[in-house]
DNA sequence: ATCGCCGAAAGTTTAGAAACTTTCCTTGAC
DNA sequence: GTCAAGGAAAGTTTCTAAACTTTCGGCGAT
């Protein structure tokens, strides 16, 4: 029909979109996404949704129902601590390979991304966190990872904090964190990257993790989100 | 058509049965997979397959090439090595942490999964291993660290065992491990498991899973396997 | 009030049309 | 005569629209 730009296929625009969509708070956890709605919102059909979707359960985004379509991914305090779990070994363990095997590249890439995050945290300081300073935190994040060498920990680094970043939305939406300095934590990482001081940096990296989840876990617990929904385990 | 299992999905059948035909070895590492032919060999179209591919591409067992199709997973050191690297530090982790709280039902599952895998390695002892061998060998990883108790670190855990599986099948068909004795080495895990005995468990998974991939890995240096090939990275 | 049936709505699957890639043949230049 | 470039044809993947199946909610009977 129209046309189509060199390697992509309809389903990975899909599946761009719906994972954006989702991060930018359009589609909230637990929600039900209905082939008949978003067939016609992405101008698209079934078979590429069902494509797209696939994909994203395989990230845990969304959950499937057999024969009961798929729906936004719901909060519960049992998988963020599983992830949480995962996160605090997996990632300092990766940012610790990348201080010791990294080169010029990564370092650049390490300052780069944090001297855009420290851009958007000032915006930010009037309370609310827009998109920008997702996309600018989550970048940071594997940025440290990035020069570790190993594809897999990379991937699997990432997946983990793509989830952890819809609690950040849903659980934390507004600056709750009085007693802590996120932008002083942020430095301090970056600082550790460039001294390749593994021992420092390992540590902060696991601290500034485990922080944040016990924050989130705290706003979770309140049940005062109007998206927090227990999960059903089967 | 014909009568659905409860809650089985056509998408779902062709998953697994492309999954245990990749194990099994009825396609090798690196085929393209051809959607008229699949879709005549296992009675089904072309959505239905696509859907099944993506979710294989989610766990790296099939590889997409946009507007190419899809081929199976090619075996190549690059992979190989990230894996193990992942699995090394990931794998007694999530051991350890079954030690320490696994409880009564998880040292059942343990010993039965020891039982049945010992014997499977006795039936073995003329030279070559068949299937059952291999999914009593996953199955004994699996119950090592299913008691770790969280859902994440178990999941990731299979997954990267499920790729090491497909170099096992192909790079070390027949059993070259002279100077080895897997059965004595999978006895003193599920020992330590029993006993508790974090230290050494931790221990001897690590090694565990480094000697056999050292092994696999002179392997596929080798290239005296018919199925190897490597792997373009992008 | 509960249970079972019926209709509507939604998810799933299919078959065929459209789009892309590759191959092979032709044509023209060196 | 050989080689490279261009273009049609075949083969394959990808997408769409419609048919099929299952689930959910309402209605009437017991």
């Amino acid at each position: 029909m129209v046309k189509r730009a060199g390697s992509g296929t309809r389903a990975t625009e899909a599946y761009e979109r719906l994972r954006r969509d989702i991060f930018t708070g359009r589609l909230t956890p637990g929600q039900r996404l209905k082939f008949p709605v978003l067939c016609a919102e992405y101008e698209t059909s079934p078979s590429v949704l069902r494509e797209a979707f696939t994909k994203l359960a395989g990230e845990r985004l969304v959950t499937p129902q057999p024969h009961q379509g798929y729906t936004v991914a719901s909060l519960s305090v049992a998988e963020l601590t599983d992830v949480t779990a995962a996160r605090v070994e997996l990632e300092p363990l990766a940012f610790g390979l990348s201080m010791t095997a990294g080169g010029d590249q990564w370092e650049a890439e390490v300052v780069a991304a944090h001297h855009l995050l420290s851009l958007r945290e000032r915006e930010v300081s009037d309370g609310a966190r827009g998109d920008e300073w997702y996309f600018a935190h989550e970048a940071f994040h594997a940025a440290l990872v990035s020069g570790c060498g190993n594809r897999r920990l990379i991937a699997m680094a990432r997946d983990l904090r793509a989830e952890t970043e819809l609690y950040r939305r849903w659980a934390a939406p507004l600056l709750a964190e009085h007693d802590r300095d996120p932008a002083a934590e942020h430095q301090a990482l970056a600082d550790a990257a460039l001294a390749r001081d593994r021992e420092t940096g390992e540590k902060l990296l696991r601290d500034h993790i485990a922080f944040t989840t016990r924050m989130l876990l705290l706003q979770l617990g309140n049940g005062d989100n109007p998206a927090a929904a227990s999960a059903d385990r089967a």
